[in-house]
DNA sequence: GTCTATATGAAGATAGAC
DNA sequence: GTCTATCTTCATATAGAC
């Protein structure tokens, strides 16, 4: 896989992507939000960027690759906001964490969901380690250690709650600001955390 | 289409189906859980109930009639509580219509992300008349009449916090009675119900 | 209600020229 | 880094027999 590679620490520490990389991912992120990823083709995205199939084949050597990529790229963003949160210690953490992610999520609104909810994304992350790992940090900081049932509970919702909330058809018309404050407001509450 | 027709009021009229186009509802529906819409294709629902792609097409003219089925039969259940939250009047309707809703997607736990998050799901959902209607009339009961920007945020949350709560790898161990009540309650406090 | 057989196109993927 | 050309497999969909 060269989209992302293991590290002792669960970090991601992915590619230096070539400008043609960078096109085609680029691309297979637009329309991944769009169609979903089994609904999106390898001509499709060709096409979106004016070469032939070939040359995507070129610079991937599958379609899970490509998918790979897109995930890598978009977990690069989570990483950052991650390493700020670790940075502090005890409730703050979370807090740091929290509001750099509902941030994130706002400002692109449609990719939350295909993290959590393609199946095809569901599956790639699940099954290679780097990915894993990564998530395992992200959770280590958003639950306490050895947390429950209701913690756990607690922090899928929380996860739904942001991808629904930024993308859900309800909020269309609802601007950024607002959705950040509000969605920051509920998922304190969520958590539990002082609002 | 056959698999649901208007209504002067939102309510959606399914067919009787044969037990033919039951089976294949019944294996669409679980195949579409795993793969999603677009990743599940005709052979693989003839496969999972022994016949072949022709079968299938002598029951359904096309795949979109295939989700349009089974979209419409997962929206029935969803009618049945619809009705009984109408029933009710004032802020209890609200509150029959959540434990219903939490109760039906917690026991039917990997389609709640379907409805909300499959691309094609959504398109057809949005294109087809009695659909849009029934949605309106869910959402009449969720939020007040007129309701601000801030109830449509906490509704799109709500929604999206109960697919991921029923779903996420995080609560793959709980069982569904504790599920049940942990979604129900957060569910309460995002709606600013009382507990 | 299900079958075989088939049409037509698009999918993922590769070889080799420029 | 991109192309044309090609392969194979699979997709949706139809015709017509049983």
């Amino acid at each position: 896989m060269r989209s992302a590679t293991p590290d002792a620490d669960g970090r991601l520490t992915p590619v230096a992507h070539s400008a043609a990389q960078l096109r085609i991912v680029k691309a297979a992120y637009a329309l991944f939000g769009q169609h979903g990823v089994s609904g999106t083709s390898l001509q499709m995205i060709a096409d979106a960027i004016g070469v032939t199939k070939a040359a995507v084949y070129h610079q991937f050597k599958s379609k899970d690759d490509v998918v790979l990529a897109v995930t890598a790229t978009e977990l690069e963003e989570l990483q950052d906001a991650l390493d700020a949160a670790e940075a502090e210690s005890g409730p703050r953490a979370r807090e740091v964490l929290l509001e750099r992610v509902v941030d994130i999520a706002v400002e692109r609104r449609h990719m939350a969901s295909l993290l959590q909810f393609d199946p095809v994304v569901v599956r790639l992350l699940a099954e290679h380690e780097p990915f894993v790992r990564f998530i395992e940090r992200l959770y280590r900081v958003l639950l306490d250690e050895g947390a429950g049932v209701e913690a756990r509970v607690n922090a899928a919702i929380m996860s739904g709650a942001l991808s629904a909330a930024v993308m859900h058809p309800l909020v269309q018309g609802v601007d950024d600001e607002t959705l950040k404050s509000r969605v920051l407001a509920v998922t304190r509450r969520i958590l539990d955390l002082p609002s």
